[in-house]
DNA sequence: TATTGTTATACTCTATAACTATA
DNA sequence: TATAGTTATAGAGTATAACAATA
């Protein structure tokens, strides 16, 4: 890849400076709604079927059980998402994600759109393309790792 | 870009959840040393001369000049980054890394080109290089919009 | 005995506001 | 009056640990 192993010229440095950039846009444009991009991010999970429990989610995105709870909690308090145990294994509560909380991902969707706009017009349309199927790559990469049984 | 902007399908979408978990893995790294990432961030744009004041940095990184008191402050402490004050202008400081701290981002260097090869192993050279590309253009537009007399 | 979720608690990161000093 | 930096304070976000319920 980078032929400079020098911190600013790698891909990791550059894609946790604007990844962390984009999270605080997200958070900012979320800011009314009271939530946080990881709300965001277990509404989108729940939705595309990566994640079906508390324990999911709290393993996708490497986070606390504890905080996963307040996540819920306030997810549900909003009315975006919905709790109920599982009849097969009661310990497990199974998470759906409501009409609303639809909503607010296409919103959100929309958002995101638009920002990815902004950046195929900035790299053109072939740079833009290969960007995206970069970081499709990746993503999936990244859950896979993360389903099921991994360390 | 994506034709779909269901929002787990859109680059900024994936770039923000990359992003964010890369943010953790290298705060982890960093983690015996009580550094976090915005500490990393201010020695290498310091290093590479996009910042010279810790106003350059509050802008760049768009965080509060308090926390850049801090972050500098911290810095100090451990001996690799100077405070002086500017000659020209005795409200400045003009900040310079050490050669602690330049041993720092080489190190930290080191790990992010580690990261580098997964990728590449991941994607291919082809698509790792485009991956490169792209993101050093988003990188260079970063830091071309926060320098000097931007809203 | 292990898994899933919850509660209580404390800590880290960060922003806001009020301030000092220089210009 | 505006800029650069600092201090004091408070808030948001998160993890850890101890716990309860279910398997």
């Amino acid at each position: 890849m980078a032929t400079d192993s020098s911190l600013p010229e790698t891909a990791a440095f550059r894609l946790m400076v604007l990844g962390t950039d984009l999270a605080n846009e997200f958070a900012e444009h979320l800011r009314e709604t009271g939530l946080t991009p990881k709300h965001l991010g277990t509404l989108a999970m729940v939705s595309q079927g990566l994640a079906r429990t508390q324990d999911d989610i709290a393993r996708l995105m490497r986070v606390s059980p504890s905080l996963v709870v307040r996540l819920a909690d306030q997810l549900e308090q909003r009315g975006l998402l919905e709790r109920r145990r599982d009849p097969a294994n009661r310990r497990k509560h199974i998470l759906t994600v409501t009409g609303k909380g639809e909503s607010l991902l296409a919103e959100m969707g929309s958002h995101a759109a638009a920002v990815d706009a902004e950046l195929s017009a900035r790299l053109g349309q072939r740079l833009g393309g290969q960007l995206d199927e970069a970081l499709a790559r990746l993503m999936d990469k990244l859950v896979e790792d993360r389903s099921r049984k991994s360390p």
